[in-house]
DNA sequence: TAGAGTTTTGGAACATGTTCCGAAACTACC
DNA sequence: GGTAGTTTCGGAACATGTTCCAAAACTCTA
């Protein structure tokens, strides 16, 4: 199984510790090598630099829908079930390409407040993920942070670090992290998502004026304006006042007001 | 990766108040019917209430990746393709399951106090989301609350009634709800996912071990305590922290100190 | 140089979601 | 009853992700 552990090793050519594979599993050997210090048997005519690459290419030449295993091959001159040697899954693939992208999140100038520091990682976090729009495919598969780049992981212990410095106690670290990790992926896919039906701003109108006011006034009454409310970008604002609601939690908590 | 493209139509039995359709767009199929006031043609061997039903049988007897249209459709005694004069998609097809969960939604008892009320009503939406392992497939391809059904929406009707109560203006209270709601599904979401690989306990254990602690101190720090911490359900603390931060913004923002 | 061991490779094949398109079945009206 | 209009039905077929399995290619050692 392929995990994130060497995150910054160059992408060919790597072990890493990897996790016990359950027996009957088939997987690339890349990632397994089970025995083999020096590396023998037939070279690969690929490397996965190059097949991360050639996606990339496939994507930005077309949708993102385009970028298919067989395709993929095709780009690279092998065939389709090569690529499976090379890389476990289609996620996995999705996951190196958001890798890629989290590798060169740069880290943002960091305020002395720790609020301030918290919401500028997270804001950053938040806005290399949204760039890419196959992230929230991956996401929506696995949200468990280990599986994000150092430098996304970085801005991860930004956030603990403001959180201790706010005087949170490790618990209400972790707690004020996946809140706010959960706000921002949650901020993400619905965000990224306007594909499916209904989404589209003219049916949005319908589904408002088919509510009937009197039993849903305040859903009815902010219709019309939803959709421009929701276009408006208020992620850093939910953030910031998610934060202070947290750090007074804490604080709160600390005070043995609310254990 | 659900398409979008769809030029037929899907027939229903029952109308409704149909918000107008372009062709081909369609809201959640308990539309349409273009013409042909009096129905006429061929009728129907199969129901949309028994399609619902026959899925949730087909889930409830084995895992939720065993539903498929194949298996759906020889459960009800027809073709493949079939279903799909009835349902317009796969995607669609779980929404129904999902609004047939959202339908029985008891409305919780509703504390006075707004941010009470606030959270209780989100509280409930997550819990009757949360407790359907497809939830997450849905809600990770069209976030629009406009897919709920009516009993989910009056519980977003309540946060809305909450936060007008405790003074926000309808523009504010669409971010609250908003912010809430990328939160909620974000928890869904992240909490309900432990399938991708790197996620089993032990693996993320191995994690945290590989992690350099002169590089990310805090997370390394924590890393043992993070699948204690993240198994304990802290939801709801999170939610009132963010209504807490969230109402005092809204205020904040009302005196004018910041725009 | 001849294995032996190991790795890479890819064709065939399967399950699934989905579309095409023609045939079947039914209602309404003449 | 017959015909037109409309609707439902479903087999064939396609794209995609994925696995099986066996052959090919390479390195190392004897």
């Amino acid at each position: 199984m392929f995990r994130n552990y060497h995150a910054g090793r160059s992408p060919v050519e790597r072990g890493g510790p990897a996790p016990p594979q359950r027996a009957g599993a088939r997987h690339d050997g890349r990632v397994t090598r089970t025995k083999t210090p020096g590396r023998t048997g037939r070279p690969p005519v690929t490397s996965r630099a190059q097949i991360v690459a050639a996606a990339r290419r496939l994507i930005d030449e077309g949708t993102w829908e385009g970028l298919t295993i067989r395709r993929l091959a095709a780009e690279l001159g092998i065939g389709a079930t090569t690529l499976y040697h090379h890389v476990r899954d289609k996620e996995e693939l999705l996951l190196l390409l958001l890798n890629e992208c989290t590798d060169q999140i740069a880290l943002p100038e960091l305020p002395e407040d720790p609020r301030e520091r918290i919401v500028a990682a997270a804001t950053a976090i938040r806005d290399a993920l949204a760039e890419w729009p196959w992230a929230a495919e991956v996401l929506a598969v696995d949200g468990f942070i280990g599986r994000l780049g150092e430098p996304a992981l970085k801005l991860v212990e930004t956030v603990l670090d403001g959180a201790a410095a706010a005087g949170c106690s490790p618990e209400q670290s972790v707690h004020l992290f996946r809140s706010l990790w959960y706000y921002t992926v949650g901020e993400i896919l619905v965000r990224a998502e306007p594909k499916g039906p209904g989404t589209a701003p003219a049916d949005r109108d319908a589904f408002f004026d088919a509510l009937d006011a009197s039993v849903l006034p305040r859903l009815a009454a902010i219709g019309e304006r939803w959709t421009d409310l929701a276009a408006r970008d208020r992620f850093a604002e939910g953030l910031r006042a998610f934060v202070d609601g947290l750090l007074a939690q804490a604080e709160e908590e600390r005070k043995g007001n609310r254990p």
